[in-house]
DNA sequence: TTGATTTAATTAGGGGCCTAACTGTAAGGT
DNA sequence: ACCTTACAGTTAGGCCCCTAATTAAATCAA
């Protein structure tokens, strides 16, 4: 599940001794990537981890929220097409998360009295009730786990994150996955 | 495969909107949570494309990696349960990731002569081959991602990102997994 | 020697994600 | 009407990761 497969970063020297054997390494920058992989990785296994000890994945969590986005405690009504855009997955992808979703009462799909081909996916009480149970804790761990940064370090770590998620936009845009020809 | 399920991040206004719902959510802090995510996904996105393009996933990178550990070209040999750890996968993750690279000719198995429980992995000169050809780009897509950032700001960038890694480690430690009671 | 325990690697089965192929419905051209 | 095209959701099959059970071999105690 992790991206990054490596228990202990390597150290700087480790870095500097390979960029001999490979020119295109750039030690701080390969330093500070691995970091990002890491700290990114760990972040999510913190949530990941109060997730599973309640019966839920990362993308069914998604999918409940998308559907509760409105306050008030009604929910949303998005089409399987709809959310599997929301939530950046294919649509494949989405008919197993709303399969699941269903079973277990948190969902409920709904036809389309317009166009057959289409339904909608409805939180069901059940599965409102269930978010709001989870949230607290979720939020109170990303808390926590922020609470090592002061509120201008946090500016400053999303100022530098944005840099670089801009530039991976810029110079690997998502669409077409690989694109090595051309 | 990416941690954050969401296309689009939600505003900050959005956030703050949802902490009048839930006292527990730290909006600064749910920011900066989610900008890690995010970015720790493109960061990985770039070189996994990068990996599918050549055949390879990051487990079977990894493994060759560490394979490949010393310079001078020759392999280095781990037993599965040493590279699982290494890794920080399971050794029955590791059985699966060796199957495949012996498979395709990148590394072989050798029985142990003094435990017969045991074998050794070693990288055939295929896969050391495979390995050289790999590294540039990877190497080169790091180097174009972290460009968005001055030496500086990557030496900030790590110091801000070690401190929440620490803190993830510290309050939520990775062994047991899910936890909850104490 | 024999039996119990530990350890190495593997197998079995499941979940989540993917791509590609399929089914049913709507819409457009002739 | 008919046929083609486009599009909704699903199914089929694969990879990667996991946990739990299994098999084989070493170790240790009677």
């Amino acid at each position: 599940m992790p991206h990054l497969l490596l228990k202990d970063l390597p150290r700087y020297e480790c870095l500097l001794e390979c960029a001999q054997r490979f020119p295109e390494l750039d030690p701080s920058a390969c330093e500070a990537f691995l970091h990002l992989l890491r700290t990114g990785d760990e972040g999510f296994r913190v949530i990941d981890a109060h997730f599973h000890s309640q019966g839920l994945s990362q993308g069914r969590f998604t999918v409940l929220m998308l559907l509760a986005d409105k306050a008030g405690g009604q929910s949303h009504a998005f089409t399987p097409a709809q959310l599997a855009d929301m939530a950046g997955v294919t649509r494949a992808t989405m008919t197993g998360l709303v399969d699941t979703l269903e079973r277990d009462g948190m969902v409920t799909r709904k036809p389309d009295p317009d166009d057959r081909r289409m339904l909608f996916v409805e939180s069901t009480p059940r599965g409102q009730e269930f978010l709001g149970q989870i949230m607290p804790e979720h939020f109170r761990r990303i808390s926590v786990l922020m609470s090592a940064l002061t509120e201008p370090e946090r500016r400053t770590l999303v100022r530098l994150l944005g840099k670089v998620a801009a530039q991976a936009s810029l110079s690997f845009p998502a669409t077409s996955a690989a694109a090595p020809a051309s």
